[in-house]
DNA sequence: GATTTTCTGTACCGTACGGTACGGTTCGGT
DNA sequence: ACCGAACCGTACCGTACGGTACAGAAAATC
């Protein structure tokens, strides 16, 4: 973990490759996802994909890899934000949070990497894990910590104010779906979830009280 | 789903069967559940258990029916409950949930739902979503109504509250041990979350306010 | 333009698994 | 004692998939 010993970077081509398998993936599951399948749609021969990969478990890493690549920077905590800042800040974190976790894309390859955790320590799991953390997990937390030395919130440990600002939001939707049982209720329910979750979470850490 | 053609009762062989495959799954996942193999550890004939539940999609959906019955009912909210039994008694559902979800049995079904949610709708995880709910949801729910008409409780959806102290109490945890990454913490610390998620549940809900 | 590397497409191999068939055995009913 | 149902163990079949081999095309290098 110290030393990053593999290069995460692939040519062209390949990326285009794992783009396209990830859509196969979304679209029918992890069953879906056979070599041939992959080699038919991208385009490219299988034996291209072993040479490429090593071998299936690796190909998959790679799928998940490369999205988590795909993390977009967001915007930075203001240097100096008012207190409706904040709660607006942490709002579009809430919103933002319920689309990736809703979206298609995150519900394949968490199925996936759920589907491998028992089995082959390709560790898919800690990939998405590390990701996630990475792409909203971080900087919120630094959201966070700005809100307390700028004493609008009151938290002793970011880490712990972050961790229930996620159960929040998140409630039991992450399971429910990845369960397959509700496709995510409509941008209007969204908005009022992330917006209800972020009072709740002001009236639990607010620096009033 | 109004008239439940199923009858879900097996024989007591049966049951014994379910349970072996129920063992297999817990240490090997959904890949070592192979009905040859089922049919080693439990000492019957693959055609019999194809005879029994038909196919492979058949078996898992027993296994998943079988387990969900076996839900214990659980105390019964009592009739007149001062306002520090009622925190006792979340704080007793905080620590099953916690303690329900972090059980490899738990793990194991979950992650088995979960593979199987992007195609064959055999609907494990309806049964999974309904069971959990029977488990604890609903009698929690109205444990939260009773706090509600005692007075101590403040909350216009008991469904909404129920939801939030899921997401209190659950936080990331789930998702985080589906992936495999972390072994839950002691018994200790389980504890110690109860209590904080609770707490927090009573500051957002409780009467005073 | 010749040579070497990389790629595609297809064919192939071994294996594992879902599902079925069948002979032999146990066991309850009469 | 006989019969039939249920069942075990094993063998078997078809197929699907991971992985490899190979022949020819494309592209790159010189």
């Amino acid at each position: 973990m110290s030393t990053e010993p593999e290069q995460p970077d692939f040519t062209d081509r390949q990326r285009a490759v794992l783009d396209k398998a990830l859509e196969l993936l979304v679209e029918g599951g992890e069953k879906a996802l056979t070599t041939a399948a992959i080699a038919r749609a991208a385009g490219c021969s299988k034996e291209s994909l072993y040479k490429w990969f090593g071998d299936r478990d690796g190909l998959l890493a790679a799928i998940v890899t490369r999205q988590a690549s795909k993390v977009i920077p967001g915007a930075d905590p203001a240097a100096n934000m008012s207190e409706d800042g904040l709660r607006a800040a942490l709002e579009e974190f809430a919103r933002n949070l319920l689309e990736t976790i809703s979206g298609d894309v995150s519900l394949a390859l968490n199925r996936l990497a759920i589907g491998q955790a028992s089995k082959s320590e390709t560790g898919l799991g800690a990939i998405l894990e590390k990701s996630g953390r990475a792409r909203i997990g971080r900087q919120t937390t630094a959201l966070l910590e700005k809100g307390c030395t700028l004493g609008y919130l009151h938290c002793e440990d970011p880490q712990e104010a972050y961790s229930t600002l996620y159960g929040l939001v998140v409630r039991d939707q992450h399971i429910r779906m990845l369960l397959g049982g509700t496709a995510q209720a409509s941008a209007k329910d969204l908005e009022l979830a992330a917006q209800t979750a972020v009072k709740q979470f002001i009236q639990l850490y607010g620096a009033r009280n």
